[in-house]
RNA sequence: GGGAGUUUAGCUCAGUUGGUUCAGAGCAUCUCGUUUACACCGAGAGGGUCGGCGGUUCGAAUCCGUCAAUUCCCA
């Protein structure tokens, strides 16, 4: 068979990911297995791939190869969120371009255009993670937005409200008085501009003095419910606990303390308006102040504008001047610069305002989340990001679940009136109307008396209940799905919403489930450019996803960026490392090449073969322990360069080049055999981290009966590690020899010889010798009792090597390197020493660690006595 | 302003409850090498006052204090 010389990712990867597909492997059903369970975090159904998807979504692959392979059901479900605030904005920005505006559009038609948009891209995330070898069970593909998944949305929200958990209260908004509507921050342009400082005078109520106010908006002043000063400011102690007036509408309102105030501006006394400014607002509620709204919707001032009613904000500013001003309430006006937020589609100033919004109260419903965590119920991965967790959960504040759009789903609530309680809650408008009923007592309400609450609930909403309503266990809780799969394993996220998602699925899990819906959650890191930047769309510092794939193959990828990247730190990314995936493909695929291309007879099996073929294969018995105990921590990174270490080191720079034959010679069959098995066995260790090119030297070394994906994980056996270490010695002497001839520069064609002097009564072990002759390109090793003349000599441990040399020995070079030797041995002995002769360390140290010490001590003893002889004989 | 983390080789990171000569890995660098699996390679080598200072201890990269730098979260 001829096999080509590079390895060639593309078409490769493509064949076995078809012929996985087609075979079903990915699917899912409960059956008598041991489930293992991940849920993918839902990206959003219009976005495209990115680093931080790459990164996210390789892990989840491995550790899901992994579960199949280990015999569990592993079940991944993939799907994708309807990210209510990206989605509506691309969809507008669309619209915009050929010349709509949402404004123009009806709420259903504006949908429409939504779900046309949403239906042309939503696949095409999906499809990627395809290329990357993602293996997910596709035919379990959700959509938030999915009919059953919005029913158990609305489900929740009508449960949550019935249990008193949900509420409406106040929020303050941006907004834009010119379209009439909010804002996100995201739409809030910030933008410098020359404005007036006003020092207005408030008179102090039943007092002839005055108090002194800056403000940059005068017109406000008539929904002023408070004065306010800090309690550690001294200039203003007298005025505890009066009043003033609020000028022209002459109102009486209260002096209050608050160390939110800033000494040093303005007068260092403020006016708290909490209808029209975010902070003050705080304020307000803190101090439980009177919200006084002076505004209309287009930001022309109402009734509780007085004389001012009907004009504009603007306009009113310049007459509320004057005639603050023919009153004499005008100390001074200053020019002032300050940042005055413009909306991104009117340009006209924000303006702050109090709306009605929905929110979930948290704290009751936080309490087994964060002791969930706390108690490694759910364990977070790595574990530092418990601290955050419970300082969030334990300072949590109400969830703010109402979002100003129409993408998403509309919040079940119907209005009837204009009061605050003249609404009901129901999962649709028919129930609505029956409760409007009954809650007005007037039987002839029709539904065109209702009116459902215009806004959405945050995306949030809908994926906190993502591991349970994906296998419908809003709707129903006993089915047998939810019963087999949830709680799912593990939860592969980034940090940055730990909040915003995970905290909140712990929490819905509890309250749905009475449990959590994941074991643990492994936090992965951010993945930034070189220059420590976050990698966005917007910097357009991202490499494309696919891009990398096709040069770098998605083994080369997904190796470059698990090894990189340990849970929870963030992930430099250069592309560099994807070039070492990449060449590891090559080092494998070369491997392959060479074993393929052996001629086969039955000679005898080579004792140099027989002995790699036993350490090889204790090698890889105690490298699968060490890569088993890295997966119980989550070490991917770790297992995957144990892994590799293995494969690359142990098994093509070693154990290939022993069993390798010498050229156009033939190999036994014995040999071939066991090294085909322990390729196997490797591609099997490898497959989770490389799937693709695992599955095609499966398939190309032998004949098999099944594919790799779903082949069994070799299981750890026992080893002996004091083979290991046997090897490790024959190792250095190998590393010896090499060095040797380097420094002599002799070729591996020229043969030496080699003797061994054993010391101190030791007998010597002799199973690698024959690898030590084949690496160390010699024609035979001997073992001698005296040592050699005109030989180099080293040392490994107290053991004397000698390989006899014709060119004359350097023997000043030799004694300068030997007394190095020396010098460094006492030096080590005598700290040693200086340790064993401290009485309080012998007291204190366990006595295992006494025990080392004395065996060092021993050791370098012994050593040295070696070393001196040598010293000796030379000098002699 | 409040909170959390990070700081070890040129880069990215390991380093369990303090205890083997513990200062390590990969990449990068340097030297040598076209030995027919692989130059997307092989064989070697160099490189760090473990952020600074102080303390606890027989013993500190590891524990405590403090300072500095830096990142993130919340307002």
């Amino acid at each position: 068979m001829e096999i080509s010389a590079k390895y060639n990712a593309e078409s490769i990867e493509k064949k076995w990911y078809d012929h996985w597909m087609k075979k079903g492997y990915f699917h899912s059903e409960p059956d008598s297995r041991e489930p293992y369970t991940i849920v993918i975090p839902p990206p959003n159904v219009t976005g495209v791939l990115h680093m931080g998807h790459m990164l996210n979504n390789t892990i989840q692959d491995v550790l899901i190869r992994r579960a199949r392979m280990q015999g569990k059901n592993a079940c991944w479900v993939p799907g994708t969120d309807h990210a209510s605030i990206a989605t509506e904005a691309k969809v507008v920005a669309k619209l915009r371009e050929s010349g709509i505006k949402k404004s123009d559009l009806t709420r259903d038609e504006f949908l429409n255009h939504a779900w046309d948009w949403t239906h042309k891209h939503g696949g095409i995330i999906l499809e990627q993670l395809k290329k990357l070898g993602a293996s997910c069970d596709w035919d379990r593909t959700k959509f938030t937005m999915d009919d059953d998944m919005s029913e158990s949305v609305i489900q929740v929200f009508v449960d949550l409200y019935r249990k008193g958990k949900i509420y409406r209260g106040y929020r303050m908004v941006n907004w834009d008085p010119e379209a009439k509507t909010t804002v996100s921050d995201e739409e809030v342009i910030y933008k410098e501009s020359n404005g007036k400082l006003y020092f207005l005078k408030y008179p102090i109520e039943n007092e002839n003095n005055h108090i002194i106010i800056a403000t940059t908006r005068p017109e406000t002043i008539l929904g002023d419910t408070a004065i306010c000063y800090n309690p550690n400011d001294e200039r203003f102690t007298h005025l505890k606990g009066k009043r003033v007036l609020v000028p022209i509408a002459n109102r009486s309102i209260p002096i209050i303390e608050d160390e939110y105030v800033d000494m040093e501006f303005g007068t260092g006394c403020l006016k708290i308006t909490p209808a029209h400014d975010p902070n003050d607002k705080v304020i307000g509620e803190k101090h439980h102040l009177e919200i006084i709204d002076i505004f209309n919707e287009d930001a022309t001032l109402n009734e509780f504008g007085l004389h001012y009613k009907g004009m504009d904000r603007f306009e009113c500013r310049k007459q509320i001047v004057k005639e603050l001003e023919t009153h004499g309430f005008i100390d001074k006006i200053e020019d002032y610069q300050n940042k005055v937020g413009t909306s991104e589609r009117t340009g006209s100033v924000i303006e702050p305002r109090l709306s009605h919004q929905w929110f979930l109260s948290m704290e009751e419903l936080a309490q087994p989340a964060l002791k969930a965590v706390m108690e490694d119920n759910v364990q977070l991965i790595p574990a530092k990001f418990k601290n955050t967790y419970r300082h969030w959960m334990e300072n949590v504040r109400d969830w703010n679940i109402s979002r100003q759009l129409w993408w998403g789903h509309r919040i079940p609530a119907w209005y009837f009136g204009e009061g605050m309680d003249d609404f009901v809650v129901a999962k649709n408008e028919t129930e609505a109307l029956e409760l409007a009923r009954q809650k007005t007592g007037n039987p002839n309400l029709s539904t065109s008396n209702l009116r459902q609450d215009s806004d959405v609930l945050d995306t949030w909403f809908s994926s906190w209940l993502w591991p349970i309503s994906v296998f419908d266990g809003i709707r129903n809780p006993d089915n047998e799905q939810i019963r087999y799969y949830y709680p799912t394993n593990d939860l592969i996220t980034a940090p940055e919403i730990l909040f915003f998602w995970v905290a909140r699925m712990i929490i819905a899990g509890y309250e749905y489930r009475l449990e959590k819906p994941f074991h643990k959650v492994y936090l992965t890191g951010i993945v930034r450019d070189k220059l420590g930047r976050k990698m966005s769309k917007s910097l357009g510092n991202s490499p494309d996803p696919l891009v990398l794939i096709s040069n770098y193959g998605a083994d080369g990828v997904r190796l470059g960026m698990l090894l990189t990247s340990p849970a929870g730190n963030d992930l430099p990314f250069d592309e560099t490392i994807c070039e070492q995936g990449r060449n590891f493909s090559n080092k494998i695929w070369n491997a392959l090449r060479l074993v393929k291309g052996w001629e086969v007879d039955e000679t005898a099996q080579p004792e140099h073969s027989a002995a790699i073929i036993l350490w090889m294969e204790n090698k890889i018995n105690q490298t699968i322990h060490d890569i088993d105990e890295l997966f119980e921590q989550y070490r991917l990174s770790d297992a995957l360069m144990t892994t590799y270490k293995l494969i690359w080191d142990d098994f093509c720079s070693t154990f290939l080049e022993v069993v390798k034959p010498l050229y156009g010679q033939p190999i036994d069959s014995r040999t071939l055999d066991s090294t085909v098995t322990i390729f196997e066995t490797l591609m099997q260790i490898l497959h989770p981290f490389m799937p693709f090119i695992t599955e095609e030297i499966w398939h190309l070394l032998r004949q098999q009966q099944t594919d790799i994906i779903v082949s069994h994980l070799p299981e750890s056996k026992p080893f002996n590690s004091d083979l290991s270490k046997e090897f490790d010695m024959a190792f250095e002497v190998i590393t010896s020899i090499r060095n040797f001839r380097k420094q002599k520069n002799i070729g591996q064609k020229e043969s030496l010889e080699l003797f061994i002097k054993k010391n101190n009564n030791e007998t010597p072990r002799t199973t690698f010798d024959p690898v030590v002759i084949k690496l160390g390109a010699l024609d035979k090793v001997e073992y001698t009792t005296r040592p050699l003349e005109n030989a180099q000599s080293f040392l490994v441990e107290s053991t004397e090597f000698y390989i006899p040399f014709s060119q004359q020995i350097d023997l000043e070079a030799e004694l300068e390197r030997l007394t190095q030797e020396l010098t460094y041995n006492r030096n080590f002995l005598a700290s040693v020493e200086k340790k064993l002769s401290n009485e309080r360390f012998v007291a204190n140290a366990p006595a295992q660690v006494v025990e080392l010490e004395k065996k060092k001590q021993e050791d370098a003893m012994k050593k040295i006595v070696v070393i001196e002889k040598q010293i000796n004989a030379i000098r002699q």
